[in-house]
DNA sequence: GGCGTAAGACTTTTT
DNA sequence: GTCTTACGCC
């Protein structure tokens, strides 16, 4: 039997996956089976015959990866170890650590994280001299990241800089280039980058590549950015093998450099090009689905499509409107207890914001209630103080180049080595032309300072036992059970004995735990340096164990690929979605709705969408108004509730509370940030009309503070803020929503 | 050099 | 509200 008929298709598909004469495009929508496709295509060309070796495949996540590798040894019955399939980043950094010496790297480099590159770029800043304040780090880091993100080595803007602004950029981006390459490290944009300027430089490596890999395939086309089509073009030119599934409407990644162009103009790339639509879905309902098509819509630069299916109506979608984020955090988990007592599983709900912070109320009150959830993505296990302190060591260990390493774990426990003790040690390291730790090892101590000799020879000894372990191949668990003991980073942390310091040895002990598995389980026949690789190079969808119970928890972008029987859409306002920061770009608020859209399709059966009046921020309450993208949604296509509950028994708690704590405030007479009220209570008609003008030295009125004066203003509308000086002295900045004048106070009393 | 407090920045999204 | 950085004191 052949896979064809092992695996249901429907005729497109079916034809996509047989179709075998030059390059692919398949328009995915969401939930059409992209992924079925993708499998099917797989082991249908290994059943024609090819190698599991000769297929290079390149998914969104190495989860994604996983499973689809274990999906085609089903299907096939056949072992695929030899594929390649993974991430761009994750196949790219095996290439590199295979070929990488010919473009001036070991195969021991390091791959640096955000964190590493903001601490090598503070260096680099330094070192030439050159402000904080008049060239940003992350900012610098953020343009260099876009310029290799298209292939744009520094030589090649040499022409183009003409403010001092942007020659100075140049100068910034090679001595940070050259720092990379000078401690042996590359950063994400480097290993798709290095990769094509390899290619480039290699003409034979690339040829060796070019016939390995008779088919490239790659998932969420939509989604690359120019390094990664150079790559594809550069690795397919000369066969045109290339499949490519994507959409589109779901590309949510430009800010990152990613090209919707890419996918757009896909056909005039490759010649040639078949292209394959796929609009069947399969996953949401009509009514979902009649939503999202509505929501997508507007979108201006898009290849037109339109989702259908052939699944029932099913349950409305609602847009519920909350008075602030607390409650609609509290109307989110009664959802979720209702559902959970219908029999729906928790694992089968997801709460979809679009910022990280967003997540802090809810998982407050899921606590409270002692519901279940995880958390994906947000700061995530490894980059945690005392794991990124313990994955040093290690990174370390595998290359004594890794100054960023050095640095941070040198005086860590404290051996009385600080700044000087460091350029001290830098200088001799810069005549030897070493590294810190090389120059460590093997430079002369006594050239070293005499007060610093015991904090570094202890270092010294650290590394040198450690090196020993190494060489006598001890397996990596050991090696860092030593490490935790040589360096005394555990004994810093027994010694604290404070509950924080209790959470990091659990934290260290889960990755010692990981480590075991890693090598004992899974790979036995690696070392720390793949450990360290695939560590560095983890999504956070990948380090998602989905448990039956939990509700699961992330913003849209990680949402990307996944999909939820319920799906609870939160945080639907204006300057949230479309964040404010992308109001004055059409091409940046498309991407915003397409956001949207990748949220409403991830929904299967149940849609509940929300937004607030009010949201926390910064400790400010500040006013909001429903996504502009709500507004252009047919209202029959939803049910809208107004649950804002201004007057409500909620209200009518914090009235009391308010009243308690305002006493309270009088008496101390101090205004303590505890004592401060966390919740001002209003009422509907508290609110000032946006035509109500504030001025100076005005007496106005608050519920909770009570009369005051006006001392001075900022901002403007419903963004205003007032600073006013209450009767009882103390001084409050407030949201001018939230005070009237004093006449409107007595009139209403 | 280490530790504590205070002021300031920060929030879009991630390999 | 939380995290990072700067500065002053021991």
């Amino acid at each position: 039997m052949s896979i064809i008929d092992k695996i249901v298709l429907n005729p497109v598909q079916r034809e996509a996956v047989l179709y075998d004469d030059g390059p692919q495009l398949v328009f995915a929508g969401a939930g059409t089976g992209k992924t079925r496709v993708l499998t099917a295509k797989i082991a249908w060309l290994i059943e024609q015959g090819l190698y599991p070796a000769e297929i290079f495949a390149a998914t969104f996540t190495n989860k994604a990866a996983r499973e689809m590798r274990s999906r085609v040894e089903a299907l096939t019955s056949l072992p695929v170890e030899g594929m390649w399939i993974g991430t761009f980043h994750s196949m790219c950094a095996r290439i590199l650590r295979r070929e990488g010496t010919h473009i001036g790297y070991l195969p021991s480099f390091t791959i640096y994280d955000t964190a590493d590159q903001l601490s090598l770029m503070k260096k680099v800043l330094k070192s030439l001299q050159i402000d904080d304040r008049s060239m940003p780090p992350r900012q610098a880091l953020g343009k260099i990241s876009s310029y290799k993100n298209s292939c744009t080595p520094p030589e090649k803007l040499e022409n183009e800089a003409r403010s001092f602004y942007d020659q100075e950029l140049i100068r910034v981006y090679k001595a940070y280039q050259k720092a990379l390459r000078d401690q042996q490290a590359m950063d994400f944009d480097d290993l798709l980058a290095n990769t094509v300027y390899l290619f480039e430089r290699a003409p034979a490596v690339l040829e060796r590549y070019r016939h390995a890999f008779k088919h490239v395939l790659v998932d969420e086309y939509q989604d690359t950015n120019t390094a990664q089509f150079l790559f594809l073009k550069l690795l397919s030119q000369n066969h045109g093998r290339v499949f490519v599934v994507g959409d589109d409407d779901q590309s949510i990644y430009g800010w990152r450099g990613a090209q919707i162009e890419n996918i757009l103009s896909f056909e005039r790339e490759f010649p040639g090009t078949k292209v394959f639509t796929l609009e069947q879905n399969y996953r949401s309902t009509k009514v979902i689905l009649d939503f999202a098509n509505a929501a997508i819509k507007e979108n201006q630069t898009r290849a037109p499509k339109k989702l259908w299916t052939s699944r029932d109506s099913g349950d409305e979608v609602t847009v519920n409107r909350f008075r602030d984020d607390r409650q609609e955090g509290d109307a989110v988990a009664e959802r979720i207890e209702e559902l959970q007592r219908k029999g729906v599983k928790g694992g089968d709900m997801a709460i979809l914001f679009r910022t990280n912070a967003q997540s802090r109320v809810f998982e407050e009150v899921l606590r409270r209630r002692k519901i279940p959830y995880i958390l994906i993505g947000g700061i995530s296990f490894y980059e945690r103080a005392e794991i990124k302190d313990c994955l040093a060591y290690l990174r370390l260990l595998v290359n004594p180049k890794d100054n960023v390493s050095f640095e941070r774990i040198f005086n860590l426990p404290s051996r009385g080595l600080g700044e000087k003790a460091y350029e001290n040690l830098a200088e001799l390291a810069g005549k030897r032309n070493e590294s810190l730790l090389e120059a460590l090892l093997t430079g002369d101590p006594a050239a070293l300072a005499p007060r610093y000799q015991q904090g570094f020879s202890e270092v010294r000894d650290i590394f040198a036992l450690l090196a020993d372990c190494e060489k006598q191949h001890e397996p990596p668990p050991q090696i860092f059970n030593e490490m935790l003991k040589l360096s005394g980073y555990m004994d810093m942390l027994t010694g604290e004995d404070t509950e924080e310091s209790a959470g990091r040895i659990e934290n260290i002990n889960e990755l010692a735990n990981a480590l075991t598995i890693w090598t004992e389980e899974q790979h036995p026949d690696k070392g720390l340096a793949d450990f360290l690789e695939e560590v560095t190079l983890a999504t956070d969808v990948d380090a998602w164990d989905q448990k039956d119970e939990a509700v699961n928890m992330m913003t849209l972008h990680c949402a990307k690929g996944l999909e939820f029987r319920c799906v609870f859409l939160v945080g639907l306002e204006d300057g949230i979605i479309p964040s404010r920061q992308n109001f004055d770009d059409e091409k940046k608020v498309e991407e915003e709705r397409r956001l949207l859209y990748v949220g409403i399709t991830r929904a299967m059966q149940r849609l509940e969408c929300s937004h607030v009046d009010y949201r926390w921020r910064f400790g400010d309450l500040i006013p909001g108004y429903p996504s502009r993208f709500l507004q252009s949604i047919p209202q029959e296509l939803y049910t809208f509730r107004d649950r804002s509950n201004y007057f409500g028994t909620p209200a009518a708690e914090e009235k009391k509370k308010a009243k308690k704590e305002r006493a309270g405030l009088r008496q101390a007479s101090l205004l303590t940030p505890s004592a401060r009220p966390r919740t001002p209570v209003y009422d509907r008609d508290d609110f000032s009309q946006e035509t109500v003008e504030f001025r100076m030295g005005q007496f106005v009125t608050h519920r909770i503070y009570g009369r005051g004066r006006i001392v001075s203003i900022s901002g403007f509308g419903e963004d205003m803020k007032l600073s006013v000086l209450f009767n009882d002295g103390s001084r409050k900045k407030l949201m001018a929503p939230y005070i009237r004048t004093a006449l409107s106070y007595t009139t209403n009393k």
